[in-house]
DNA sequence: GCCAACGTTGGC
DNA sequence: GCCAACGTTGGC
């Protein structure tokens, strides 16, 4: 079972909406780094803060869990959608999502209160430039959250 | 709104 | 296969 980051921008697609969902395909996902890890690394089961990102307060807000394995992205079908792909075709689809369930929202953990923690700075988060939307996050890493946000 | 960092595209 | 140009991300 493996520890995970998801980024999400609130005003898109933030935790108050999975809080109400339950359940979410994480579909639009267009990086192939990202998709690998979904594809090739996520079971269900496993769990993953959820990062409210480009916002005003950026930082963990939530946890939710793995509850589908990787499948085809319906939205790459389909033309209406912004994430529409003309070139990925239905017997051969180009990009995969998981699903995502709700575990519960949490006292935010700021992106500046990460920063503060040495045991943190190996996070992908907090590396300079860095853009990927899903990303490991250590044992120990996860761990060490979880305790923070309950002090 | 700015801009640095990064991924992708496409001409050669 | 290189690399400049472009678009996007995301903190500030």
């Amino acid at each position: 079972m493996r520890y995970w980051l998801i980024k999400s921008e609130p005003t898109t697609y933030g935790i108050d909406h999975i809080a109400k969902d339950k359940t979410t395909s994480w579909g639009g996902v267009r990086n192939y780094q990202a998709r690998n890890f979904m594809r090739d690394q996520m079971k269900v089961g496993d769990q993953a803060f959820f990062y409210h990102s480009n916002c005003e307060e950026p930082g963990i807000v939530g946890i939710v869990e793995v509850s589908a394995a990787a499948h085809p992205d319906e939205t790459q079908f389909d033309k209406k959608s912004p994430y529409y792909d003309a070139s990925s075709k239905r017997e051969e689809p180009r990009w995969l999502n998981v699903d995502f369930k709700f575990v519960k929202k949490t006292p935010l953990v700021s992106l500046n209160e990460l920063k503060k923690h040495k045991k943190l700075d190996r996070m992908r988060i907090l590396q300079k430039g860095n853009r990927l939307s899903i990303t490991p996050v250590d044992p120990d890493e996860w761990k060490y959250i979880v305790k923070l946000m309950a002090a």
